[in-house]
DNA sequence: CCGTATCCATTCCGATACTG
DNA sequence: CAGTATCGGAATGGATACGG
């Protein structure tokens, strides 16, 4: 039989994993915030078959994390674009890059510890304090949303 | 041909993929931490059959995100447990979470915003500070890792 | 209760050839 | 360049039966 859909799950993170919870989706979304935009690119860059990458993207498109749009260099092709929606997987994306580089042996080094999320760029210094005043130290982590 | 091995993959995303990008893992991390550990558990919760479970579980525990340990009821079976890297994904199930929240039709509401890692348990009120001393206000999102 | 073993359907993925 | 069409092998997932 077919795998069960999670699209009805009261749980966000088994919706999310319906969405994209496979394979390929995440790497194209993590490519397109790197500034990937056309077929070609992310054929290249994931070394992924016409096929199965024309299915993904359809997808993505289709759930609303991409949008096709017409070429901005004036060829006769069309780019994906990452909407909104899209571009808010960028957290997903960097909490699994940081789990990546302190769990998974790497063939290289580098690391990006705090994230400007709103304008997609490393903060290199950053004060945090907890409710009760105290400055939070080294050593602590903690994933913050602003209300 | 099967699908290529991302391993040893230079990027840290891809190889967090490689080790918990399949349908179920990431599902079966979130349970246990709620506090689940018995098989019988996962079982009822995913509606996974057990074969599946079976597989996962000890891809899991070789991967070194759970590990199996004696029951501490008495019985006579043993406990699936997160180590520490398997705790580490915590922020990952977050990430995710707040998304599907945002992005992702659901059944039922909740919301759950800011998260202290190291009590793993909501934060009510945190300051945040940015580098030039400038107090971040609402709408403004981060994620801080301190070091 | 906690799996193992088997069977089967579906899906995924890669390779290749082809098209406008 | 950007796909579409087709193929086959492999992995995935579900159901069920069985065993310690």
């Amino acid at each position: 039989m077919r795998r069960k859909s999670l699209s009805g799950a009261a749980c966000p993170i088994a919706r999310t994993l319906d969405v994209i919870g496979d394979w390929w989706s995440l790497l194209i979304v993590r490519d397109a915030l790197r500034g990937m935009r056309r077929f070609s690119e992310f054929e290249k860059s994931l070394g992924v078959s016409k096929n199965i990458l024309t299915q993904r993207l359809r997808s993505l498109v289709k759930q609303g994390i991409l949008e096709l749009s017409p070429a901005s260099d004036g060829s006769a092709y069309r780019e994906y674009r990452l909407t909104t929606k899209g571009r808010g997987l960028f957290k997903v994306l960097v909490a699994m890059g940081q789990w990546g580089q302190e769990n998974v042996a790497s063939p290289a080094g580098g690391r990006v510890t705090m994230v400007d999320l709103e304008h997609h760029k490393p903060v290199r210094k950053l004060e945090v304090r907890a409710a009760d005043g105290r400055l939070l130290g080294p050593g602590e982590t903690m994933i913050v949303r602003i209300d």
